[in-house]
DNA sequence: TTAGGGTTAG
């Protein structure tokens, strides 16, 4: 779908970059931390002077950093001050990490700040939680309210509501109403965040029609929902891929006065583009500008990334540099799409290069990152290299995780290195995180190993692990079976997984269809090819090649020239395949008029015979005893250069002397050549 | 000085 729209991305792109290359009038001055490596210059040491020492603070009390490294210079510059900083001092700087998503750190600092007897005040507690929470460690969160209760501290609306946001982030939905219906039956009054979190959490955990009747429960409860309230739903409704409906939430906010932000903008534009809305997007996008809502990393990340996708490197590169001079900072996110986009158009020394920009930027590669990078190289059979970045992605800190592990197992199968794919494979069970993905891989590496047995065995035990086999393990096992010599099991694989609502690819129907034909089973063919053409997924030339040969090869020549009729009103156009199958059923029933009408019809058609195609005429009048036509035919084959085949030539020696004109010439031209022996 | 909504990999 996005595809389609591609050619006239380009320009709609450009009028957008020079949308964006106009100031705003508040366009933020780039960060000088972006280009400068700020840890060095900061590293707290002897020498350092007095001056250094209270710019430290300055920057610490004004918590003015970007990056870890610079915030970790500044808080280890403090702690060894005097006096040191206050209570609300070191909040305020922990909500600064928190803002950087920096949880651990968080955590780690608040006992180092505990230890150097600065006391915890309810607000430092409440970092502490929404810490935990987000590290989905609601539980701690929870030890930490009993802590709050044994100081003799009043909990209030905010920390019950990162309580709750603590059990939607787990998953754990139907934990987070009770909590919340407990906090209303003792008295407090939830607020819109609240209620934002819940409905977020409910959109999350695919309930999205609840999370719109509690969106009109707000409002009769006395709570106006707000922006963020909004954005949840109409982000969860793009992700559910209903574009319609999310236009149209973002309708009944606008007319209810609630003004879209640029998370909002970002979420709706995200969704439209990943549905192939390219021309509603960037609508959006250019409205978002105009109303002087500026795009932030965010938004960037989303142009950036379905740029790449599209295979449109050069205009994310474009997108890149304009975000820089609008002062957007890049992030991991930006420079792991970029580092996709130019693996995915091979442009392999220009992704180390970026992968070696953003380290020297401080920025550093996470899981995806690196898995990108990992998946590339195996792909492009670079076992070792990719070995290798494995290496140095542990060596980094960072723990290489299931689709790591995936790439690794689906690299050893490129090379034929099953064995070696399998323990990777129960390694990923032992721990507990092996996925469908996995299982896929692994399977497709048996099926391809021509070991068929275990491959069938991980299908079945699939269940036990508590996944379920979808499209791509049943299509690549279907096609492994019927492969392996196996129609029987694969088809009732086939009806299985039709049964549980699961779309078969083209190759597998093709695979099915064309082991029915083989069977004799054409009533089944037939109707699988009729529910097929009824269906969204049409029937493709290959798939009308395969039901017109088997009908042809059972006398259902009726059928065939029915089927083939509608290979037309479909918009498709038969090839030499279709042609031959038509012509060998009529040659075999014996209607060699027609079947030499459609040969030399065919040319009219676009479609010249090919070499099989004279030799299936040819064999009809030689089994019909029609020497003449035949001879007349092998001369025309002759001069276009194709030859006799086994068939044929068996046929002609059983039907003629052996010193016969017509062999002699078979045998002196295939003899030149070396084709098919004629003795 | 404490809470909520949007971005990247198979």
């Amino acid at each position: 779908m996005i595809m389609a729209h591609r050619s006239i991305l380009p320009t709609t792109w450009r009028s957008f970059h020079l949308q964006l290359q106009r100031p705003l009038g508040t366009i933020q001055s780039p960060h000088l931390f972006f280009f400068t490596n700020s840890f060095h210059s900061s590293i707290p040491n002897s020498t350092a002077t007095h001056q250094d020492a209270r710019l430290f603070r300055r920057k610490f009390i004004s918590v003015s950093f970007t990056h870890l490294d610079d915030a970790l210079a500044s808080f280890n510059h403090v702690i060894h001050m005097h006096p040191l900083p206050s209570r609300v001092q070191f909040n305020r700087f922990l909500s600064a990490l928190v803002r950087m998503k920096l949880y651990h750190t968080v955590v780690s600092l608040s006992k180092t700040i505990e230890l150097l007897g600065i006391s915890h005040n309810v607000y430092s507690l409440s970092i502490l939680i929404n810490c935990f929470c987000h590290l989905r460690l609601v539980e701690f969160g929870f030890s930490v309210l009993g802590k709050i209760l044994k100081f003799g501290f009043e909990p209030d609306i905010v920390i019950f509501t990162t309580l709750i946001n603590g059990f939607g982030v787990k998953g754990k939905i139907d934990q987070a109403v009770d909590f919340f219906d407990d906090m209303v039956a003792g008295g407090y009054q939830p607020d819109v965040c609240t209620y934002n979190v819940i409905v977020n959490g409910l959109c999350k955990f695919g309930k999205i029609d609840v999370a719109i009747e509690l969106l009109k429960e707000m409002v009769e409860r006395g709570c106006e929902p707000d922006t963020a309230t909004y954005t949840a739903i109409i982000d969860a409704l793009c992700k559910d891929k209903l574009a319609v409906e999310a236009l149209d939430m973002f309708s009944q906010m606008r007319n209810k006065g609630i003004s879209p932000n640029v998370i909002t903008y970002t979420s709706l534009i995200h969704g439209l583009f990943k549905l192939g809305k390219q021309n509603q997007a960037l609508a959006l996008l250019n409205e978002m500008v105009r109303n002087k809502i500026s795009p932030d990393v965010y938004t960037f990340n989303v142009l950036i990334d379905i740029l790449c996708k599209e295979g449109m490197v050069f205009e994310a590169q474009n997108t890149f540099k304009i975000m820089i001079q609008r002062g957007v900072e890049p992030n991991v996110v930006t420079y792991s799409s970029l580092i996709d986009g130019l693996c995915i158009s091979d442009q392999w020394k220009e992704s180390l290069a970026l992968l070696k920009e953003m380290v020297g930027r401080n920025i550093s590669p996470n899981v995806f990152t690196f898995s990108i990078l990992i998946d590339t190289l195996f792909k492009k059979g670079l076992v070792s290299n990719a070995q290798n970045v494995i290496k140095i992605m542990i060596q980094r800190g960072v723990e290489p995780c299931v689709v790591t592990y995936n790439s690794l197992m689906d690299g050893y199968c490129l090379c034929n290195q099953i064995d070696k794919a399998r323990k990777v494979f129960n390694l990923l069970v032992t721990n507990g995180i092996v996925d469908v993905f996995s299982y896929n891989i692994l399977i497709n590496g048996y099926c391809n190993s021509k070991r068929i047995d275990e491959a069938k065995q991980l299908f079945d035990e699939m269940p036990q692990k508590g996944l379920v086999p979808d499209t791509v393990t049943c299509n690549t096992l279907i096609k492994g079976l019927w492969q392996a010599g196996r129609p029987w099991i694969a088809q009732e694989l086939f009806k299985n997984m039709c049964f549980h609502g699961q779309q078969p690819d083209i190759i597998t129907i093709s695979t099915v269809l064309d082991g029915l034909c083989k069977q004799g089973d054409l009533d089944e063919a037939l109707a699988l090819f009729k529910v097929m053409e009824k269906s969204w997924l049409k029937p493709d030339r290959m798939i009308y090649n395969i039901v017109i040969d088997g009908m042809c090869k059972v006398g259902k020549l009726n059928d065939a020239k029915e089927i083939f009729s509608r290979l037309f009103e479909n918009g498709l156009q038969p090839d030499v395949y279709t042609y031959t199958s038509i012509i060998k059923g009529l040659s075999k029933e014996g209607l060699l008029a027609e079947a030499y009408k459609v040969f030399r019809e065919m040319k009219e058609g676009g479609c010249l015979p090919d070499n099989c195609c004279y030799n299936v005429i040819i064999q009809g009048f030689l089994r019909h005893k029609d020497v003449p036509k035949a001879s007349e035919l092998i001369d025309e084959m002759v001069d276009k250069g194709f030859s006799a085949d086994a068939t044929t030539t068996e046929l002609l020696v059983s039907l003629l002397p052996n010193d016969n004109l017509i062999l002699r010439k078979l045998r002196n031209h295939c003899e030149g050549s070396k084709g098919v022996d004629v003795e």
